[in-house]
DNA sequence: TAGTGTGAAAGCCTTCACAGCG
DNA sequence: CGCTGTGAAGGCTTTCACACTA
């Protein structure tokens, strides 16, 4: 899902499959929850019980990081974090700048799976004068007139899009020229960057719409078990 | 992807393609714009462009729907909003709850392709005593211990989870007891739902992490490091 | 003629099932 | 003996390329 433009032709970045490195962080919320309670080991059946996938799937997910397992025994929990965290880049620092400050940029902002892992907020970006200076998680917010500068002077490499949908491509424009090259957009529009650039989308009405969907097919189905073929009511 | 738990095997609800459900979202957005500047007809590689996807997948994707376009000329937008709509089961009205009413949930309350789209939020809740009877969005905060008549009343079907992750697990059983079936889970947990109930997670900081995969990959192809082997640190 | 609709080909991803190792 | 690691098989998804038609 998402990168940048249609390049690419099939995105395994060293190996690694895209929807392997789709999964690791699912893998290492898992794991830090299980260090947390100090558990030395864990089996593949139960890992992937607590991720939320299934055995045979962590395991080659695993394979491609190596073979970190003990056969008979399972994995070690701490040597699988670390592997896990440098594998996804999270032995270093990403400065990243939150741009839009609404009720969902606050929320991003306070988020804390944000701040641990790697991830630091070097500013909070609103295109609102009224709200420069005012501190939010802690904060201020600055405003968009500084974005340039803040970009450089923080390396900051990963912007996150808050903004309405009509504000988005701008801010991305100024992101990307400024020497961003990765971007995580929230507003509901489709974006153009440039070669190089990575863009994942979150869109919560795509989400919404995707259940009605299943639910529309679920309320369909009646009560009997779908063997048979659906009522079939055309359209006129 | 985000299904209840390890059922359905192959999960296309009735001859549409999963990857196709998640993408008609994207074209339902791109035609209501074209719709709204009165653009009676789109190619497939203009409509393509603008929800940023191939021609050929999206003509693919149309096709599992129906023939509704003209050779020669293309797709009538209208119509085709029309049918994208329908096939999500937009033209019904789906009663929602969000629970948590933190940043994040005020975000969703507000969010307007929310409102919009068939989706019509019934009632906000949250275990702070305090927050009842906020407003929020236009609509009154209510106290959680309500969440069984409102789901009820209301018939709600869909449920968004924006709680703590520690709630989430409680909440949903509590929505799925009540008689939700689809959950949108914004909570970084792994919730365990009956079968029959689709559950869907958006979680912002598995996205960053992501993101921070490939920013390193790029950084690191710059220098050499082809082989990328670390000191092989092995565990106790 | 311009652009849809679609078999066929090619790639990914998941699952199976079991050899092999601690 | 228990559990990992992994070829092989099977399914989905994407892409190709072109017949076909308004």
């Amino acid at each position: 899902m998402a990168t940048g433009r249609s390049h690419r032709p099939a995105t395994r970045s060293r190996g690694i499959p895209e929807a392997t490195v789709a999964r690791l962080p699912l893998y290492l919320r898992a794991l830090t929850a299980l260090s947390e309670r100090s558990v030395p080991t864990v089996s593949s059946e139960e890992l992937a019980a607590a991720a939320g996938v299934n055995s045979a799937k962590l395991r080659k997910d695993f394979s491609y990081l190596g073979s970190y397992g003990t056969r008979g025994v399972g994995y070690d929990v701490e040597y699988l974090v670390y592997q896990i965290s440098r594998e996804l880049g999270l032995t270093q620092d990403w400065p990243v700048v939150i741009v839009g400050i609404g009720n969902l940029g606050a929320a991003l902002a306070n988020y804390g799976g944000f701040a641990s892992r790697g991830f630091r907020v070097a500013a909070l970006l609103d295109a609102d004068a009224a709200l420069a200076g005012r501190l939010v998680a802690g904060l201020p917010v600055r405003h968009i007139d500084e974005l340039e500068a803040i970009v450089v002077d923080n390396q900051v490499s990963i912007g996150v899009i808050a903004t309405p949908a009509g504000a988005a491509q701008e801010v991305t424009d100024r992101l990307v020229n400024a020497g961003v090259t990765s971007i995580l957009n929230f507003a509901p529009t489709v974006l153009s960057v440039p070669d190089g650039v990575d863009v994942r989308k979150v869109d919560l009405s795509i989400e919404l719409q995707i259940l009605a969907f299943h639910e529309q097919r679920k309320a369909g189905e009646g009560r009997q078990e779908p063997d048979g073929d659906v009522p079939a009511v055309m359209p006129a």
